[in-house]
RNA sequence: GCGAGAGUGGCGGAAUUGGUAGACGCGCUGGUCUUAGGAACCAGUAUCCUAUGAUGUGGGGGUUCGAGUCCCCCCUCUCGCACCA
């Protein structure tokens, strides 16, 4: 302990009152100078990996932010406190969209925009306390890191996990450049409102589906997750048995490929919906067909994709002209085009089977197409004119030649294997889950290590030229597409095969490509010799908790899991999932209001329910997630400025459950910091009369109460902030220990169950509000800080009362409360249950029927 | 549309396994102290109400001695849906 912290260690006390200001700027400057919680591989205590999402810099610290980060460092302060080597990261998610609007609005420079952002962000982030190993701090637009995505890329290319293939992006021709989802709004562009077009380019993809199976087989084990996070992410994987089924076409040698996951109502198909993306379209389109088809299809094209995969749409559909053959009953139906059907998923072919699946019944009867009842529930006797909905439920088979009377659960085994064997079709897994597209035309990412020549084709950069750096002399005006690919030196290069003129790969990564791996390059940031120091990122990884928005559940952090297979599969590090543990937080939110005027207001423009620029009524509109866009967001400096971090952070916790959505409101931080000066006077009113005093082992009276109190809290706060994050009810019970201080009537006889309360009231609120903890301890006289003086411990002897309440009930109702001894049996307490006056009168004149006693809680007299 | 969640006083929330519904905090009401307080402290506060009573956890049904908790149906809200991060 060295330096100026020292120093401000033996500065004096401030014991008059709590002043937040001064107690947190000094601990602040303390935890710099010490560097208090940076981490390191050596120590012998066990290594426990903490890690909140890390956040994209916009610029500003919201109250989101405040939220996620208190949460965390509140695990982290704990799980040090209990003596773990805590390893507790922060860095930048540093390229994206935003900074490219910002140049494009700002003219300002997104590297510029960037780093300046993240400096403004460090200065808030380190003014509410948080305990992070700043040592680590990357963001992942420096050279240092994207060099070695770079690196893996060129791995991955090698090993055919990263490959190239056309797809579809959204195409503004008025401002030639290409869109984001985002962007595209009811299908026109933000910026200049002309109609979106799909347009094909080659892209880049990884190939994710590989690992399927393993990304999904690991669901089962992720025992530290939500389920329901894990629920999601396996319908995302979508994992289908079923069969793949060749439809021959009249007339031609052609055949349609289906998959299905019902091959037992194959004999109910009566017509086939193609994707009008099918590539089969072209042939299967007659003469007198071409037209109308042909308009269909541009029809579908001008749709929304979005909506499109959504289904939110009206289902719509062409006949081609051409005829399919079924296989099973060599019966010819049409085939159709239909907006629904999906290039992506399955094979682009659906057999249409209207009996038994909604939407085939709805385009059936949209379209008059024959609907033909092939599973017949048990009792029942479906008629398919009279059907008002298709029937989806389990039967058995009928209409189906030898089939009939199978249950059809047997049936599509029955099925598949009959198709299997005459070669018409096969048992088939699909899955719904893509390659992840990872190609951007975009300028502030990641550049893609890749040369194009014209004899060699797509040639990777060698790896001794990598970092292929992201030029910083470019303008953005939103319009042409991304600069790179109009940055002539940036461009023009020499094939590293054949040494002709070829040209650079424009096209940057998706930033969710970066955020794949962070946590793991925390682990060595300064390592240079690789993406990864094997020996550290084995060390750390995986990461124990992992904290972040539920928003995430299923992309970022299927993205995630899958990386970190790829490192391992390239040798990097050993592990096979990165999070051992998962919280998900929910959103902060507060209600929005709007001037009819002057649209969305901030809180400060609104006076007494009055716009301040034009005086008109405001209207309140509905609660939402606080976001810049509707101005409906708390800034944490005002609130830290007024209040002090400490209370800021300790509203965030106390006001909902991490999992739950907080809802703003600003009279609950007032007793927040209410609370924090009663403990501070707690502390300093009584420093006097506790000093020089030791724990008693034997007391009795309100001290044994105040005594037991204290030990019940230390137990309840840790099982609650111990994996249950209820950081809220822990709060609470501290809240109830201070109450019970301060009525504490026999405490001049008993100071010293007075000194082991108070104690232990700071050291459980260190991790929420570590500052005025820290200060408190030192007037305590603690000559060590309260974070490295270990978690309490409850005394299971001091836990347990002479005599307890129980509630009497007669017929389920509360008649009457007994105390008896904890030690009594069920038959005393049985007796003692029924002579209650007010029970009596329940149960008087009426049969006893039955008496319930639940230990340590009621006896339920059952009477009638 | 598909997938996943949530719904409890005036408000935020509590009730860990089916066992006293409303802990803790906000707000409100009354009081004490004070020159004064938007400070501090004390008391009260689900609803109806004469209550030792009745009702009550989005709505409707069910299982159970007992349901906020389990089962079925419905309503509302939130998140994600592959180029926002």
């Amino acid at each position: 302990m060295t330096g100026d912290g020292a120093a401000a260690r033996c500065g004096g006390p401030m014991e008059n009152y709590y002043n937040p200001k001064n107690v947190e700027s000094k601990w602040q400057q303390v935890w710099q100078d010490e560097q208090s919680f940076c981490a390191s591989m050596d120590s012998e205590k066990e290594k426990y990996y903490l890690l909140e999402m890390f956040p994209y810099p916009s610029g500003r610290i919201h109250m989101g932010h405040v939220r996620n980060y208190a949460i965390g460092d509140v695990v982290a302060r704990f799980k040090r406190m209990q003596g773990f080597n805590v390893l507790h990261p922060m860095g930048w998610d540093a390229f994206g969209m935003p900074a490219e609007n910002a140049a494009i609005e700002h003219k300002i420079h997104p590297a510029k925009w960037t780093y300046e952002n993240i400096d403004s962000m460090r200065k808030q982030l380190k003014r509410i306390g948080l305990s992070y190993d700043w040592q680590r701090e990357f963001a992942t637009c420096d050279v240092d890191y994207y060099r070695w995505e770079q690196l893996v890329f060129l791995k991955m290319f090698e090993k055919g996990l990263a490959y190239k293939k056309g797809s579809s992006v959204n195409w503004c021709e008025d401002c030639q450049t290409v869109l984001a989802n985002e962007q595209v709004e009811d299908g026109c562009c933000w910026r200049c409102h002309n109609l979106v077009q799909p347009k094909e380019l080659e892209q880049w993809f990884f190939k994710i589906t590989n690992y399927a199976d393993e990304l999904l087989e690991w669901t089962d084990k992720l025992s530290g997750w939500p389920e329901r996070v894990l629920s999601m992410q396996r319908n995302w994987i979508g994992k289908s048995y079923g069969c793949e089924i060749e439809f021959p076409v009249a007339d031609t040698t052609e055949k349609v490929k289906v998959f299905t996951t019902r091959p037992d109502t194959l004999f109910g198909a009566t017509f086939m919906s193609l994707a009008p993306e099918h590539p089969l379209v072209k042939s299967l389109v007659t003469a007198e067909q071409e037209e109308e088809v042909n308009k269909f299809i541009a029809a579908v094209e001008r749709q929304d994709k979005a909506d499109r995969t959504s289904g939110n749409l009206e289902k719509i559909g062409i006949f081609t002209g051409s005829y399919c053959i079924n296989p099973l009953n060599n019966e010819k139906i049409p085939v159709f085009l239909a907006n629904f059907v999906l290039m992506g998923y399955g094979t682009g072919a659906v057999m249409a089977v209207p009996a038994h699946d909604q939407r085939d019944f709805e385009f059936a009867k949209k379209y008059q197409l024959p609907i033909r009842v092939v599973i017949q529930p048990e009792g029942e006797d479906l008629v398919a004119d009279q059907l008002a909905e298709a029937f989806t439920d389990p039967g058995l088979l009928t209409n189906s030649g030898q089939f009939d009377g199978v249950d059809n659960e047997s049936a599509k085994e029955q099925i598949a294997a009959f198709l299997d064997e005459r070669g018409e079709g096969r048992k088939t897994v699909n899955y719904r889950l893509r390659d992840w597209g990872v190609s951007r035309q975009r300028y502030w990412g990641t550049p893609i290590p890749i040369i194009y020549c014209d004899s060699c084709g797509a040639v990777p950069v060698p790896e001794e030229e990598l970092p292929v750096i992201l030029p910083t002399d470019v303008e953005l005006t939103g319009e042409g597409g991304s600069p790179l690919a109009r940055h002539k030196d940036f461009l023009q290069v020499a094939c590293p095969k054949c040494g002709k003129p070829a040209k650079r790969e424009s096209d940057t990564f998706d930033t969710f490509v970066e955020s794949s791996w962070y946590f793991a390059r925390y682990t060595c940031p300064d390592y240079t010799d690789g993406p990864l120091d094997k020996q550290a990122a084995n060390h750390w990884l995986p990461v124990d908790q992992y904290i972040g928005g539920i928003e995430h559940a299923v992309m970022h952090l299927l993205y995630a899991r899958f990386y970190t297979k790829i490192l391992r599969d390239l040798g990097m590090l050993d592990v096979d999932e990165p999070f051992t543990n998962l919280l998900t937080q929910g959103m902060v939110c507060k209600e929005t209001q709007r001037c009819p005027e002057h649209g969305w207001l901030y809180p400060e423009q609104v006076e007494d329910g009055k716009c301040t620029i034009c005086g008109q009524l405001v209207e309140l509109g509905r609660t939402e997630k606080m976001s810049k866009s509707k101005k409906n967001v708390v800034d944490p400096n005002q609130l830290i400025d007024q209040y002090g971090a400490d209370t800021a952070r300790l509203f965030s916790l106390f006001a909902a459950p991490p999992e739950k959505d907080l809802e703003w409101n600003e009279q609950g931080v007032e007793g927040c910091f209410r609370f924090l000066n009663r403990v501070w006077r707690a502390v300093s009113d009584n420093l006097e009369l506790i000093k020089n005093t030791a724990i008693p082992n034997t007391v009795s009276g309100d001290a044994a109460e105040l005594r037991r109190k204290t030990h019940q809290t230390i137990k309840k706060v840790t099982e609650d902030v111990d994996g249950r994050f209820h950081f809220n009810t822990a709060i609470a019970a501290i809240m109830e220990l201070v109450n019970a201080i301060y009525s504490f009537k026999s405490r001049q006889e008993n100071p010293g169950v007075l000194r082991e309360a108070l104690e232990a009231v700071v050291s459980l609120l260190n991790p929420f509000v570590p500052h005025i903890c820290e200060e408190l301890w030192q007037l305590l006289g603690h000559q060590q800080s309260v974070e490295s003086s270990g978690w309490p411990s409850w005394d299971e002897s001091a836990l347990v009362a002479a005599e307890i309440t129980l509630v009497v009930q007669v017929n389920g109702k509360v008649r009457g409360k007994i105390n008896v001894a904890v030690a009594a049996d069920s038959q005393s307490i049985e007796t003692e249950a029924l002579s209650e006056p007010n029970v009596q009168r329940f149960i008087a004149g009426k049969q006893l029927r039955k008496v319930i006693v639940v230990p340590g809680r009621l006896i339920n007299i059952v009477v009638g």
